[in-house]
Order: C-alpha cells, then sequence, then structure tokens
DNA sequence: TTTGATAATGCAACAAAATTGCAATAATTT
DNA sequence: AAATTATTGCAATTTTGTTGCATTATCAAA
C-alpha cells in the first residue's frame, strides 16, 4: 500500500508560494522565492509528491522549460489535465484556463487517454506588437489556476 | 541581417535520419544514430539550427523528455504547429498528425499565435492494458510525421 | 505525555542534459 | 587559388535533476 504522508512546515510554505501565485511557477522562480528557508533538493522532493497526490502538476513548455501549477480537479495518481495551457510569448507567464479541448477524431487503432494542450500567443496583460494596443479585460486574469471565477461544474 | 548558412556532410547526415524515421526522435535516439559520425555538441547546434530554420521542430513530452521531428509546413522563425502530437503511453513513440486542432474560445484578451496539442493514449501498434485488444489498422502509422498521406491543403 | 516507527530533510556527491569558448577545419564567394 | 567566415570538435562548464545516508521531526500508539 502507499507510503503514509505527514504534513510539515515545508510542505505548507510550498503549498503558500502555490497559493500566492496568479500562474504557473517555473521551477527555479518557486527557488527563489524558497531560497534560504529550505533545501534545493527538498522542493524536488516536495514536488514530485505534490504530483503524485495530485496536488500540483508539471508543465513543460515548447521550449522544455519546466513550470508547475496547482492542480484543480485532480486525485492522487491520475490527472485530470483536460485543459488549456496558455503561454504568453511576451511576459512568459503560463496560464491554465480551466476549459475542456474536444479533440478531432483521430485515425483509427488511437485510444485516447488524456489529452493537454498548449496555446501561446499574448495575455491580456501584454500588448500585441506592431498592432495598436487591443483593450483588454483585466478580469481575465482571474480564471489563472487556482483561481475559479465561476464553479466548474 | 541573419547570418550565412552552409550546406555540410553533417546536416545531411542529420537530415537524413530525420527522412528515414517514422515519428519523431528523443534525442538520445539520434545521437545514438548518429554515433561516432560527429560531436554530440554538433548534433545539438545543428537542431538548434533546423528548429529556427523552420525545419523540425522541438516537442517537449509531458514528462520533460524532448523529441525532434521534421516541420511539415513551417518557415523560418515561425513555426506552423496546428497539429496534434500523440503519444503512445506503452512504446513511447511520438506520431506528429497532421490534423488541425479547433480551440474553444478563450476568455475575453488572450490573443491566439498557435496552437499545439498533446494526446496519450495506446497508438495503432499497442495493444490496450487489460482490455483485449482492440483490432488495429498498420495503415494509420503513415499518418506520421514527414510521412504525408493525403496531401494537407 | 512519552516513546517508537519511519517519513521527511539536509548535505554531499553524483548523473544527465545542454551550453560555451576557442582553435582548427571546411564551405562559399571572389 | 585565396580570403572570408560558418561550422565542427574538444574540453570545460553550467544547468537541471537525482541518490545515498545520517539526522531530524511528525504522528500514532502506549
Amino acid at each position: 500500500m502507499s507510503r503514509q504522508k505527514r504534513n510539515t512546515k515545508t510542505k505548507e510554505m510550498v503549498m503558500d508560494v502555490f497559493a500566492n501565485a496568479s500562474s504557473a511557477l517555473r521551477y527555479d522562480e518557486l527557488e527563489q522565492q524558497l531560497s534560504g528557508q529550505m533545501n534545493r533538493v527538498t522542493i524536488y522532493r516536495i514536488l514530485q509528491s505534490f504530483c503524485n497526490d495530485g496536488k500540483v502538476h508539471k508543465i513543460p513548455d515548447r521550449d522544455g522549460k519546466v513550470y508547475y501549477a496547482l492542480c484543480q480537479d485532480c486525485e492522487a495518481g491520475h490527472h485530470h489535465d483536460n485543459h488549456l495551457h496558455f503561454r504568453c510569448v511576451k511576459c512568459e507567464s503560463i496560464i491554465c484556463i480551466d476549459k475542456p479541448v474536444n479533440i478531432p477524431g483521430l485515425p483509427r487503432g488511437y485510444r485516447v487517454q488524456d489529452v493537454s494542450c498548449f496555446v501561446s500567443g499574448y495575455c491580456p496583460n501584454c500588448p500585441s506588437p506592431i498592432h495598436e494596443n487591443i483593450p483588454t479585460g483585466r478580469a481575465v486574469h482571474d480564471v489563472a489556476c487556482g483561481r475559479r471565477v465561476r464553479p466548474t461544474r
């Protein structure tokens, strides 16, 4: 059976960083925010355990850089991950958007287990280049991971 | 202006490996196939330059492992990447499926540049676990990256 | 409250993956 | 054929993530 977990101060601190973040965090951002408070290795281990517990998920962006974000509806062992990750090409933040993605029919023989979609472009806070600024709605940032605007049902 | 390129034997060899592959290649697979023929660092540099030229694209899978595959319709600087990447959880191969993905409406303020979708599950060549085998169509593998079955138009 | 089992941590060492500087080599252009 | 400079190989370095082990701290049970 699975090994028993303990609540520790370090785990709490890591969780706090996530709770206060409005978007996904790169490992180095986490490390920076936690610097001095715990060992580098501990952060890695806590992230691994959070991933296994379905508390956090790992998001490698299209360049291979690794981000982490709080999970919404995941359980230990299986991540519910059928949603969008939006990456702003300007400010580089990664935002989880809680909308299911529908996948077009795959060729015969493929059996889908799960889907994750990576959209990149300009986020509401960053101006598009060249073209004049498009008015942005500030509220949209609230769909960011971990903040649920409308209850997902 | 951008630095001028040269055609070299090494680049050709790397390109040949891609041309003969039926799915995306991990860096280490490339290295293995090219072992003895050129330096490790050279492979990295060639891949980078191919990526910039829009000849190849980089596909980090959901665990962060990095794959590379031939581009279909990309130009230097901008990758046309609105297609699916399918990863078989059994054999671990990554197959590019040349079908556009449609993205549901994003919240106000987001401007999409491009989309890539990562689907995982069982490929036509691998049996699903537990359940009895589902008949697989062999032909589907031909949609694999670099082999165009029907002209994409 | 104390005690014991063991999960979690810190530290040092290690391993893997990717990058950089630089001298030597080889593709192009003239 | 010579000059220019992109490309390569090599060694060293950086970045990223992991492992082993002694120590510490959590939690449950006495």
